[in-house]
DNA sequence: TTCTATGCAAAAAGTTTGCAGTTAA
DNA sequence: TTAACTGCAAACTTTTTGCATAGAA
C-alpha cells in the first residue's frame, strides 16, 4: 500500500484510486490503513482536533488558538497579517484572498489545572 | 435565537446549553438555525471547504492553499514562520508549540481555466 | 388564513467495527 | 498453525430532511 501522493486525499479519492488496482477494496480497509499510519505518525489527518463541526461566531478576520488537552477553540487578539498573501501570491500563481491560522498547544486555563 | 458566546461551540454544545431555557428542544432547529446564520454570513463554520476528512502525507511543517472553486487542498512552499508561536506565547498565556495557515482563494489551475 | 419556525423521526453522509475468510510466514 | 490483513455488512456518529403541527402576523 502506498501513499506518495503529492495532494491531501479524502479517503474517497484514494478509494477510487485504489479500485482500479485492486477491485475488491473496500472503504474498511481504506479508512483502517489511513488510520495505523496515523498511529504511526507517518501522515496526519488535517483537522480541528474534534469529529464536530465547530461555528464561529466572530466574522472579522482572526486566528484561532486550539488546546490539545481540552480541545476547545478560543480567538486570538494577535492582528491579522494582509501581507501574507500577498507572499503566497508572489511565490506561487495562486490568488490568496484570505488566511487562516491556527495554533495548537496547551490553552491557559489547561496549563493552570496543571500546575494547581 | 442567540449566539452571542465568545467560543467556537459544536452544535451539539449549542444544544446542551439552550435545552435548558427550551426543553423540547431538537437537533434538527439548531442545524436548521446555524445553517440559516450561515447563510446570513453572521456566523462561520470553520472547515476545510469539504465534508470529507483530509489526510496529509506531508508531515514536515508546511501551509496550505484551500481552492475555494476545487475543493483542493495544496501544499505550499512558503517558510514556515515559528516565531508566531512566540508572539502567541508572549501576547496570551497560552502555550502555542506549533500552528498551521491555510489560505483561501482561487488556485493556479482554477484561475487558468477561467481565463480559457 | 398565511407564513415561518418547530419537534420528531427518518434518512443521509462519513467513519468505524465485528466477524469470518485469506494469505503468507 | 498462527498472525496479520481483508471484504463485507452492520453499527455508529454527525448532519440533513420531510412532514405534520404550532404559533405569530
Amino acid at each position: 500500500m502506498l501513499q506518495n501522493t503529492g495532494t491531501h486525499p479524502t479517503a474517497d479519492w484514494i478509494y477510487d484510486q485504489l479500485k482500479g488496482e485492486f477491485p475488491n477494496l473496500s472503504m474498511g480497509t481504506v479508512y483502517r490503513n489511513l488510520n495505523i499510519l496515523i498511529e504511526q505518525r507517518l501522515i496526519k489527518k488535517i483537522d480541528f482536533g474534534s469529529t464536530f463541526d465547530r461555528f464561529d461566531a466572530n466574522i472579522g478576520p482572526h486566528y484561532h488558538f486550539i488546546c490539545e488537552r481540552c480541545s476547545s477553540v478560543l480567538d486570538l487578539e494577535l492582528p491579522v497579517d494582509e501581507a501574507l498573501n500577498e507572499r503566497v501570491n508572489v511565490s506561487t500563481h495562486h490568488n490568496a484572498q484570505r488566511h487562516r491560522i491556527e495554533f495548537f498547544g496547551i490553552c491557559d486555563r489547561c496549563e493552570k489545572k496543571a500546575e494547581g
